[in-house]
This record gives C-alpha cells, structure tokens and sequence, in this order.
DNA sequence: TTATTTGCAAATCTTTTGCATGAGG
DNA sequence: CCTCATGCAAAAGATTTGCAAATAA
C-alpha cells in the first residue's frame, strides 16, 4: 500500500507510517467530530468490513495522542476513556444524563477567567475541560 | 455498636445502617477535602488500622454517592473514578499536569452561560465539569 | 430476629504488553 | 532489507458481583 492516503501528511509530518489502519481510525475520530470509546472507534471499522484487533486500535489511538493528532479525555463517573480529533478548536460538549448523546457547543467563557486564577495561584495554566450536562430536548420530556 | 458516630444523621436519613466502616470513608472524604481515588480511601483506612476489604470501599462509595452524601467524577485522561464528599458548595480544582496535585479554587464563572445555553440548545442543564490544568508553582521552575 | 452490610474470591471490563508475523519506506 | 506496525493471546489494573458470615436495628 503506497497510495496516497488522506491523512498522510499528518501522519508524515509526525515520524509514523502511513498505514490503513491510521488512516481508518484517523478518519473515524475527524468525521464523528465528538468523542469516542476505543470500543466505538473498533466498532464503527469492523462494521465498515475493516479487519483490525482492538489492541491496535488501543496502540494506535496512544501513538496519535502521544503526537497530538487527537486529544484524549474521559466524562464524568465513566471509567473509560475518550478521543477526539484534534482539530485546535476550541469546544465544549454539552452531554444528556439520560441518553448519553453529546451536543458540542461553540464558544467558550473561560478566557478572562484563567487570567484571573493565573494570577491569584501562579499556576502556569494551560488549558481545561468543560462538560456540561443535563437532559437533552427529548429526554427532558420523560 | 450502637453509639453515636459523626454521621449517623447523614446516614440514617438517607436510609443506610449507620456502620463504623461507612463513618470512616465519609471522614476520610471529608476531612481531605478533594477527590480522592477508591484506592486512596481504602489504603488511608488501613493506615489508620482500620480493617475493610476494598471491594466493601467500592460498594460504600457507590452507596453513597446513588444517596448524594458523595459526588463521583473522574480526571481527563484517567481510567479511575474519583469520589469526593457533597458540601453543595459549588468548587472547581486546579490540577498540576506535572505532579498531579489538585488545588480547590473557590467560584464559578459558568452561572450566565449555563442560561444562555439553556436558551440555545433546549438542554435543561443540570449542572458541569470543570477542570482546570497546567502546572503549579513549584513545577513551573523546571 | 431480620434485613442490611461486609469479607472473600472470582468474575468482568478496560487497557496494556510480549512476541512472532507482516507491511511500509 | 530493515524498521516499524499489527495480530493474537495473555497480563494487568479498576471495578463489580455472588454468596456466606457478621452486624445493626
């Protein structure tokens, strides 16, 4: 396989090798455009006829946070974690208590905060995460 | 036993058996008043001779955080819940990315744009995360 | 006494790892 | 070719569960 794959350049760009499989999760993770258990990631391939072992997409999923291609997280009380595109927006997702979908939402208020807090603890901050949750239009019907 | 333990109100009123065991956990959140991992309550009893099995800290917690004396919440990136007692004070926490010490900061900025997102998105918004990362004083010198 | 709670061991679920095979540059 | 990526099976870490024994009310 030496095609040219849509993602090669990122990947390239990164030192790794462009494989299928890369590619594959690369795409699944961008497209999706919201966070994603490693189970979901192999579900979606196996269901698009992809042949690949959860422990690659594990392996895989590390290797491209590590380069900062996507972003890991984790939600709330789950024990199981998270990974999105890592598009440098800056989003947060608001997520229904009872179904479980995940809306993002553009915009963020935290900007003056940080400086604020930078100053009163000297913390060098970074960055944060924002979830926000509730009941969705549908499930707040119940 | 049977006598007056610091808790027992709590539990009682919530319908739990007011156990010596129970006490112990919701001191030890308490007393150390930031999110604390299963696996830290538990080795925090038993180095105050308290003898418990961890499975037994796994169902207390839970127990008490389905009754709301405790929240459950996790960290970005970590595979393990976090458990720490309900004060219905509204806290979020700074967290070092090099030595992983979680600092508590008092306030919210959130309150105004939880109702503009209320408006937006139809969610009936329940409440949020925020976690707050960079690196503390200390690790900034690096 | 009776229902609830706890200890213990085993099961489950998520994630990681070792090693041999296979594919990319 | 040579290195890096992947499959597979087994290991490791976190959490849950079944059941019998202990304890609170």
């Amino acid at each position: 396989m030496s095609k040219t794959l849509p993602y090669e350049e990122m990947l390239i760009h990164e030192g790794l090798k462009n494989t299928k499989h890369r590619n594959s999760i690369l795409h699944e993770i961008e497209q999706k455009g919201k966070p994603l258990t490693a189970d979901q990631v192999y579900l979606a391939l196996v269901s698009q006829n992809i042949s690949i072992n959860l422990s690659s997409v594990y392996r895989i999923l590390n290797t491209l946070v590590e380069k900062g291609l996507i972003v890991k997280t984790s939600m709330a009380g789950e024990n199981k974690s998270l990974f999105e595109f890592n598009n440098f927006e800056h989003k947060h997702y608001l997520v229904c208590m009872n179904c479980k979908k995940i809306v993002p939402v553009e915009g963020c208020p935290l900007a003056e905060y940080e400086n604020k807090l930078k100053e009163e603890t000297g913390f060098n901050i970074v960055g944060h995460n924002l979830e926000i949750f509730g009941y969705c239009p549908n499930c707040s019907k119940l």
